[in-house]
RNA sequence: CGGGGCGUAGCGCAGUUUGGUAGCGCGUACGGUUCGGGACCGUAAGGUCGGAGGUUCGAAUCCUCUCGCCCCGACCA
């Protein structure tokens, strides 16, 4: 690498986290625009998320299936305020074979359509219902500013759609989701997120609510981490998604649909990383533990290689590596895996040997600061037991940050000020032209009307009017 | 898609104003000395200067078009 240290965290947020993600080796760009290779990695992030939240799904009922990659364009154009929402970021496949298509091919930019369709042909009695099913795939939309993670032409993610007799069960199940989200983000990645509703405006296209987890990145910026929605009968009754009830009455089914995506690995980062690179939760981590050797001699080599192997097969229960490369000083590599983020470092030289202890480095504590002697004896509980504070003090430290960047603002004056370096939290009147004039006037939106409401009302932080509902603004990804 | 910036070796850059045989640092390979916070010395490999056209005896350099990336706007997981 030319440069050895990152771009500024905080004199160039932007800078830094283009350069983390390719120094830190989880991505790549690719040579389609806007699109990203996920290197490996980055991968295994993802794949400890998804570990994460399948079982979830599972533990929930939901069960997983595929569905095609190519949607008839007229799918699409079944659910109004679906296609008016999609149909600017389209891919669409015209030609197949060498031949133009009878009927163009959408390249799906989420699956509604195509799972309504078969659930139509699926669902016949409420003995159907209600129907869970997610599937795990990438998806296209034709975004015109993009960034590694954040906004990709091409994406990564889970789609879960369901179907159910009832309204109360749909809704039931949307918040049931995004509750899932909440616990995961939580308590897997430390990233603590706000739950709440979408105004009319943020919603997705299609739904009749939806519930969204919403993180402050380290730039005091928010970031749509995941979305839950209740998609009402506008599905159904675009694809005749219909059911017998008990009474033998014909009824449309109420549909929802939720998602995570690769973008919540931007959430990781943007959340935690720091100067020295990344910093990954250790539940989530590819690496929990990587163990460096420190020696001179050859005979150093053999003792401490032999120690530090010792430590490996004791901590079998840990995704821990060793770093094994000649050639590379202890330095260099305690750099180089700070730079990956990996929760916790070991160091074992030719001292700890002789006095039966190794050094454990906490990444999340830089410096002398974050590293003790433990004795060799009962080192799997030690790392265990750090893990888990690591793990408890990313999330406390990210809450503390949130909460200090979150303001009440007094009037519209300090709303102005409050969004410019994190999070407003105001009293809404619920008019979309507050929240509309808002936006242009402080490029702030309406992140969410969190579930979790005080007791009493207030005035509408733009207009006065007497207000309900607070919600939270900011500016966002 | 509008405004701005930038494309020269794997990465970071100089060279472009004033046209004249492509350079530096890091990294890489090899040899040696090193190794408890990004080691050092030596040798070597590596570039149709983003692409296409044009002007010229001659283009990284001037002109036209185009592609890509970054930042700011409009749109979004």
């Amino acid at each position: 690498m030319a440069e050895q240290k990152l771009p500024s965290r905080s004199e160039d947020f932007s800078e830094w986290y283009n350069n983390l993600v390719l120094r830190a080796e989880l991505a790549d760009y690719a040579p389609v625009r806007g699109c990203m290779i996920v290197r490996p990695y980055g991968w295994a992030l993802w794949e400890n998320i998804q570990k994460a939240l399948d079982g979830r799904f599972k533990a929930t009922g939901h069960v997983n299936a595929q569905f095609p990659l190519f949607i008839p364009q007229s799918f699409i154009e079944k659910e109004k305020s679906h296609v008016e929402g999609f149909s600017p970021e389209l891919a669409v496949v015209t030609h197949g074979g060498g031949e133009k298509l009878e009927e163009p091919l959408v390249v799906r930019p989420t699956s509604e359509t195509i799972i309504g369709h078969s659930y139509a042909r699926w669902i016949q009695s409420y003995r159907d219902l209600p129907l869970l099913i997610n599937q795990w795939n990438n998806v296209v939309r034709w975004e015109l500013r993009t960034k590694l993670f954040l906004r990709t032409l091409e994406f990564f993610w889970q789609e879960g759609h369901t179907a159910h007799a009832t309204a109360e069960e749909a809704e039931a199940e949307t918040l049931q989701m995004i509750d899932i989200y909440r616990d995961f983000a939580v308590n897997e990645a430390a990233v603590p997120v706000i739950v709440g509703r979408k105004s009319a405006g943020e919603r997705f296209a299609g739904a009749n609510e939806t519930y969204t987890i919403e993180a402050m990145m380290g730039d005091g910026k928010a970031l749509q981490s995941g979305t839950s929605h209740n998609l009402g009968q506008n599905f159904a009754k675009a694809f005749e998604i219909r059911y017998l009830d008990k009474n033998g009455v014909l009824q449309h089914c109420w549909t929802t649909s939720w998602g995570v995506s690769t973008r919540f690995i931007g959430a990781i980062i943007m959340v935690h990383g720091d100067d020295q690179g990344l910093i990954l939760p250790p539940r989530l981590a590819p690496w929990q533990v990587v163990i460096v050797p420190i020696y001179k001699s050859d005979e150093e080599k053999a003792s401490v290689l032999e120690a530090a192997r010792g430590v490996r097969a004791e901590l079998a229960g840990f995704r821990v590596t060793l770093d094994e490369r000649e050639g590379s000083s202890p330095g260099f590599k305690f750099n180089d895996w700070e730079m990956r983020g990996v929760p916790l470092r070991i160091e074992i030289g030719p001292k700890d040997v002789a006095k039966g202890t190794v050094v454990l480095a906490r990444r999340d504590r830089p410096g002398r600061e974050g590293k003790s002697f433990v004795p060799r004896e009962g080192v799997a509980e030690a790392v265990g037991r750090t893990l888990d504070e690591i793990q408890h003090s990313l999330y406390e430290r990210a809450l503390a940050f949130r909460e200090s960047r979150t303001a009440d603002p007094a009037d519209y004056a300090a709303f102005k000020s409050a969004v410019e370096q994190g999070f407003a939290w105001s009293y809404w009147c619920g008019s979309a032209e507050c929240e509309k004039s808002i936006k242009e006037e402080t490029k702030a939106t309406l992140r969410c009307v969190p579930l979790d409401q005080p007791a009493g009302e207030g005035r509408c932080i733009y207009c006065g009017a007497p207000a309900r509902e607070k919600a939270y603004f900011a500016k966002a990804y």
